[in-house]
RNA sequence: GGGAGCUUAGCUCAGCUGGUUCAGAGCAUCUGCCUUACAAGCAGAGGGUCACUGGUUCGAACCCAGUAGCUCCCA
């Protein structure tokens, strides 16, 4: 039976994906084995795969294969965030379509609609890593506005507030006029940006009466500004105390223009004299910097801005102007009433939401926020101590400044989609923090009646007199005050409500988790906060490493955007190069934190590796087996297991130390190079020829060694070759997935490994001359060798006759003349091939060059050596080192000078 | 402006605690091969002032200082 010459993914995804979710090996369940324990950083459910997922969730699969091979009860929990802003402004677009308004419709109803638009649309993102063959339990798919979740937040919240660490404030935050919300620090965009700097004379106010003029040489003071739309908020202008220029304007007001508002000049040396014309106009509620100079020097607080970013009428001019339009108007008419003494060209960082890429507008507004400085000690010890390890560790740095300037973190957001706050007002505006509306009666009435002097019946009137007023927040929680509960609350959500509570079977057994795999962009107001939620309700961390992928870009090193559309679509790559060929080539490219400038050709590379193990079993696959014939591959069946011992050892240290692409890459080499190259070319039968039992059992075996090493990199085509007749009958359940890893066993034979490694030498050197001197790979030459070392190429004939087509393998205690010769170590090899083809001149040539290197080579040690400092402080290990290598190179040059001489 | 990091072959990267004349891998390139497992392949080959300048050392790609360029984070 054949089968085909390349190998074709998609038959084989499909299969066996359906077939492991079917066997349930994707499963887990706690019992008495080590548990290894993932949990997916949830993708926002609205979102499609994109390569930064494609390359963190491959990493993940990889180590949960792995995991789950060598025996640990292997755990990926999957799921989704609900990303309240994106889906909001998702739902807020369809509903446009349709025709509908938000400001139209009930909470409930839009919340319906969101329940709809999500039901059909979110998810997509996880079948689609389903084809990148993810081994997550989908059975714990978890979303982060299920039921349990979102109680789960509640309850943190109420949790958090009874601490004192909830408040709610008046402070200036990044709102998005466009999403109407606020949002955080982290999701504001800055992008350099040109502008206009405006420089606009605002008019003096002589304040001191008659008798004592001061000689004005200006009657105005010109301030510069990118904002103009702004000056009607102004509530000062500010000078540096140490300016020179402006010691006359000490104490004295300016008139707003347009507007002739009456405005103090103040002093301060957050001044910059030397930006614009060092004098600055104060808009406490359009600016933050202006805002903390408004509260040291006590300013008024106007704003002028709606939340929808249009001037309101205490702009008093352009009011119900967009604050854009209303910056080219108020230009305009500045200009006329000559209040605009020039516009420069500007450049300047802004900020725009990460969401809807609307420009932030800073602005005081209401709102809940969590104090962070509590909770940040202990999440910074975790990671200063080790406990937590980043990965790489260069991370821990920008952590720890991160938390020793750690700010409060608003958490409230102007949106319906999402976890509504637990906060109760009644009609005067009071507020309690309670999980339910019954629970939020009793907090008014314990606040209106603290000592319990209430009648039953006179508590009870007093709930069903609140109760018509009794109104929650309208607003939700930061999605990530979800997702910070993520490693807990996928298990169990009933420690959010009592910390104390040890929490079910799951999370007992699942809690803390291994390995985090995620991007160092969220490191801050995703992982840090993690740390918090798990040191607060679990008294551990919830992760022992995180490893930060980097950020996938195209090969010009340009991250990888929908705007730009260099970003390739993953599904169309899996389809182009096979899932297994598509995560070979995400990790070829891909160096533990740093970012990696992806290309296609990757994948393909990916594609041809998967290619070559398929047809190295083609091979295996169409021998013959000849019962009678002795086992005739005795070394490179023993050289083959060592190497593969070797090899193994080099790979696992890798996989220790997260550096996949690297045991990637010896995976790689060790299966062409080593196992196709050169193993299955030492044991190949001649054509048409059938090979022993035991030959063909040792590569069978080998052959099912290489298949588990590959499968945590290639699951697909590594189950498919499991599964054939070659085999034998499998049993149901008996599947790559849950094979045994293969376990690390030392090399035993290192002198095999060496030996092997200088026929590999010689071989590659009769197949250069042949190439240079163009022979025939298909005519045998005579190979005499003269050994310098303690190596018996005899035991090697087979091998050597085989590989590089010799007629003979002749040991002698004489050089060979006439023939061509070449060095391996101290041994000497002579191949006779037609005189006429040796052309003593380039021969003397390159021997005499090799003499020269050697001769240099030598020089260079003996300088060593005869260094007494170097003798005297260089290790003992060293300097013997230092000494074989000169009797090596003296060795050498003996040999090779006597070839020269025999050339004459 | 503050902080972190990077610079090694055409490209993407290794190079752990200085110690082979140490400069390495994969891909790409070049040469020769359709040798019945694989042209998605086989066999070979070429390719680098380890960003630059100094310093420490018996010895530096590696340690130190400075310079230049790039990237990221925070303001």
């Amino acid at each position: 039976m054949s089968i085909s010459k390349t190998y074709s993914p998609r038959e084989a995804e499909d299969k066996w994906y359906n077939y492991w979710m079917e066997k349930r090996f994707f499963r887990s369940v706690p019992d008495d084995r080590e548990p290894y324990t993932i949990v997916i950083p949830p993708p926002n459910v609205t979102g499609v795969l994109h390569m930064g997922h494609m390359l963190n969730n491959t990493i993940q699969d990889v180590l949960i294969r792995r995991a789950r091979m060598q025996g640990k009860n292997a755990c990926w929990v999957p799921g989704t965030d609900h990303a309240s802003i994106a889906t909001e402004a998702k739902v807020v677009a369809m509903l446009r379509e349709r025709g509908i308004e938000k400001k139209d419709l009930s909470r409930e109803a839009f919340m319906e609609y969101a329940w709809e638009w999500k039901e059909k649309y979110g998810g997509i993102i996880l079948e689609q890593l389903k084809k990148l063959g993810a081994s997550c339990d989908w059975d714990r798919t978890k979303f982060t506005m299920d039921q349990d979740l979102s109680e789960a937040v509640v309850d943190t919240f109420v949790h958090l507030y009874k601490k004192g660490w909830i408040y709610r404030g008046i402070r200036m935050v990044n709102w998005d006029p466009k999403g109407k919300t606020a949002v955080s620090d982290e999701e504001v965009v800055r992008k350099e940006v040109n502008q206009k700097l405006y420089y606009i004379k605002y008019a003096l106010i002589d304040q001191q009466p008659t008798g004592s003029h001061q000689p004005s040489v200006n009657s105005y003071v010109v301030i510069a500004t990118t904002r103009p739309e702004t000056i009607m908020a102004d509530a000062a202008v500010c000078i540096n105390p140490n300016d020179g220029r402006y010691k006359h304007l000490k104490g004295k007001s300016v008139y707003v223009p347009l507007i002739n508002r009456e405005i103090p000049i103040i002093e301060d040396e957050y001044v910059t004299m030397e930006f614009g014309t060092g004098c600055l106009k104060v808009t406490p509620a359009h600016d933050l910097n202006d805002y903390e100079l408004g509260v040291k020097h006590r300013l008024s607080v106007i704003d002028i801005l709606n939340d929808d970013g249009t001037l309101n009428e205490k702009a008093g001019i352009l009011v119900g102007e967009d604050r854009f339009a209303a910056r080219k108007k108020i230009a305009e008419l500045l200009d006329l009433h000559h209040h605009l003494e020039k516009v420069e060209d500007y450049k300047s960082q802004v900020g725009f939401s990460e969401r809807t890429d609307a420009a932030i507008e800073p602005r005081l507004s209401m709102q809940w926020f969590c104090k962070m400085g509590e909770m940040a000690g202990p999440a910074l010890d975790y990671v200063l101590d080790g406990e937590i390890k980043l990965i790489p560790d260069k991370f821990v740095n920008t952590y720890r400044h991160w938390m020793e300037n750690v700010k409060d973190w608003c958490i409230s957001r102007q949106l319906w989609w999402g976890q509504q706050i637990p906060a109760w007002y009644n009609q005067h505006g009071d507020w309690v923090v309670a999980k339910t509306r019954e629970e939020a009666l009793d907090g008014f009435l314990e606040k209106a009646d603290p000592d319990r002097k209430f009648s039953e019946n006179a508590a009870r009137g007093f709930k069903a007199q609140l109760d018509p007023f009794l109104k929650q927040d309208d607003d939700v929680v930061d999605t990530w005050f979800s997702s910070w509960l993520w490693p807990i609350s996928v298990f169990d959500t009933s420690v959010f409500g009592d910390p104390a509570n040890p929490g079910n079977a799951d999370l007992q057994y699942y809690y803390p988790t291994n390995d985090l795999v995620t991007a160092p962009e969220i490191l801050f107001f995703w992982v840090a906060r993690m740390v918090m939620a798990g040191h607060e309700f679990k008294g551990e961390a919830p992760f022992k490493n995180v490893y930060l992928t980097g950020i996938v870009r195209d090969k010009l090193g340009r991250k990888m955007s929908k705007s730009l559309g260099n970003s390739p679509d993953p599904i169309g790559l899996i389809g182009k190069y096979g899932a297994d060929g598509v995560r070979v080539g995400m990790l070829l490219c891909s160096p533990a934190g740093n970012d990696l400038m992806f290309d296609e050709s990757y994948c393909e590379q990916g594609r041809n590796f998967a290619n070559k193990v398929w047809n190295a079993f083609r091979l295996l696959k169409g021998w013959e087996i000849d019962d009678s014939m002795p086992f005739a591959n005795a070394v490179p069946v023993a050289w083959f297991g060592n190497r593969f011992a070797e090899a193994l050892e080099e790979i696992d240290q890798h996989f220790d130390g997260y550096r996949l692409s690297e045991a990637l890459m010896a995976t790689y080499k060790l299966v062409w190079d080593d196992f196709c190259a050169w193993y299955l070319e030492m044991i190949k039968p001649a054509y048409q020829q059938p090979v022993d039992r035991e030959t063909f059992n040792h590569t069978k075996a080998f052959f099912s060694q290489v298949i588990r090493l590959l499968h945590p990199f290639m699951p697909f085509l590594s189950e498919e070759l499991w599964h054939d007749d070659v085999f034998g009958e499998r049993a149901e359940s008996d599947c790559c997935i849950v094979a045994e890893y293969p376990v690390l066993g030392h090399p035993t034979n290192e002198v095999l490994l060496s030996e092997i490694q200088a026929v590999k030498q010689l071989i590659s050197e009769i197949r250069n001359l042949r190439n240079s001197k163009q022979l025939s790979p298909k005519e045998a030459l005579p190979l005499t060798v003269k050994s310098g070392s303690d190596t018996d190429y005899q035991v090697y004939k087979d091998i050597i006759v085989k590989l590089a087509n010799v007629s003979e393998v002749a040991i002698s205690e004489e050089k060979v003349t006439g023939a061509a010769s070449f060095l391996v170590g101290r041994d000497e090899f002579f191949v006779s091939i037609p005189t006429g083809l040796i052309d003593a001149e380039s021969e003397r040539e390159r021997i005499t060059k090799e003499i020269g290197y050697l001769r240099g080579f030598l020089k260079s040690v003996d300088a060593k050596l005869s260094n007494e400092r170097f003798v005297a402080n260089a290790k003992p290990e060293v300097v013997e080192n230092e000494r074989n290598k000169k009797a090596d190179a003296e060795a050498k040059i003996r040999i090779l000078e006597e070839n020269v001489i025999r050339l004459t």
